[in-house]
DNA sequence: GCTCCATGAAGTGTACACAGTTTGTGCAAT
DNA sequence: ATTGCACAAACTGTGTACACTTCATGGAGC
């Protein structure tokens, strides 16, 4: 427990450091918000983790005001748990709601893609698809990868995705589905697991998702996108299958790699 | 806008005196979040209305610590937003976005009872379900509704979901769930506007929808429940267009009738 | 009369002090 | 040795003062 919160401070020592500069304006609250998180995401802190306000606000240099604030909104990110008279703890995620998030993401991508394509596509979205789409096309026409292509397709994905989810013009959808997307481990930024053919058979998924969105059909659209989002949770769970035990740590830094 | 906070002031001057009761333990944080929350979603206070904290603090005989806790809270719960160096605002629910909401809820508590089906009933949820639907056949079975059975089949209804919820075992889940239900208006609370032959129907959806979950059909009872909450939003859209205009402010006071 | 800037009022952001609760520790009794 | 209790340390909850930002008001300059 000690140990945690002393290995939490040494890295977020280190965040600070390194996000110096990008702080948000005017408002530490936030800066303090974004510097905890990503030590959350980066599993900086391990899950269950008692978060000490006291200590926080020692290691981040401000007072323990803006650092509850940024506690108390994490919290409604569904980051953390609080618990009256014993303040906040790191959320737990165990396998099976991890593999649950995507089911729900899944869920709730469907939805959005069926209103994107109920509502149609403004220019300014269909050029990032378009864009999206080209781009990933170019980057596996060569048959394979090569070193940072991967990191290079998240960006292409993202970009796909949240262009969709922007035609959907629902906030609340937004929101929930960027929920999904912080859960420890299914964040977009560990979906280093695939293979090459993995990241094919996904590619031509979106293809054929802009297709039934520019072509007006919403549940053809939702279907695709909750079957494309139900195959990286198989591909994940078939990942994880073929390790003996269910190394929690290791694959929440997994994706943290250059 | 001035006008707004002074209307605000008395009626959660009444809410006060209505449920000095049943405040929370220990934390006034919590307590100063239910009372504001309920004067929202109550409609005491206009949608895009500012909050001002030193006013809700003498209103609510509190410093401003615990409101700032509980507007930061709120706002993590999709009913506020917030504007740094601005505070919080009531966040605006147009009529769109509450009718995509009964569709976003469509489908997570179509994933919600696909995981019940899958992962099975507890003998408690088994129960508290059973008697649901034993209580609505009982109710429905004179053919017609007097006065007050509207509400009584509203926790007949709450019941039967928040079972399915509960047997689902996901937390994401349900919070992502209580939110869609937390939205004004679409709230179960509003449910006012239905005939018995709706309830009717949607109770026998109940039966279908508890005969596919226990008879493992994990994809029945998720295309079922999603037809059945799609069933709601229609009802709520026939009902808004039989309407010339679309009163946003009678339809937020329009659950709280006795 | 219109625009622009200064000024102050109002409101939010932050720090800090103190109160209340939880939790760990050590002593005493059995 | 174990259990129970009391005390103290640590931590969270709340109030309050002050700093900073925003916004409105009014007057000077054009």
């Amino acid at each position: 427990m000690e140990q945690h919160l002393s290995e939490m401070t040494e890295l977020i020592d280190q965040t600070i450091e390194g996000t110096a500069g990008g702080m948000r304006a005017g408002n530490r609250s936030l800066s303090v918000m974004d510097q905890i998180r990503e030590a959350i995401l980066g599993g900086a802190v391990g899950a269950g983790a008692r978060l000490n306000e006291v200590q926080l606000s020692k290691t981040l240099s401000v007072s323990r005001t803006p650092v509850r604030a940024a506690l108390q909104a994490l919290a409604g990110e569904g980051l953390l748990d609080y618990a009256p008279n014993r303040g906040f703890t790191v959320r737990e995620f165990p396998l099976p709601a991890i593999v649950d998030a995507y089911d729900i993401r899944a869920a709730l991508e469907g939805v959005a893609v069926r209103f994107a394509a109920e509502r149609g596509l403004a220019t300014k979205e269909r050029d990032i698809i378009e864009r999206a789409l080209a781009a990933g096309d170019k980057l596996l026409e060569r048959g394979s990868f090569e070193a940072g292509d991967l990191t290079l397709y998240r960006d292409i994905n993202g970009d796909f995705h949240d262009a969709l989810l922007a035609a959907a013009g629902n906030r609340m959808l937004s929101e929930m589905i960027r929920i999904c997307h912080h859960v420890p481990v299914s964040s977009t930024r560990n979906i280093v697991v695939f293979e090459y053919h993995d990241v094919r058979r996904r590619h031509d998924d979106h293809h054929r998702i802009f297709q039934a969105v520019v072509g007006r059909e919403p549940w053809r659209a939702e279907m695709l996108m909750r079957e494309h989002v139900a195959s990286i949770k198989t591909s994940l769970v078939g990942h994880l299958s073929e390790r003996k035990t269910y190394p929690a740590a290791e694959f929440q830094t997994a994706g943290e790699s250059p």
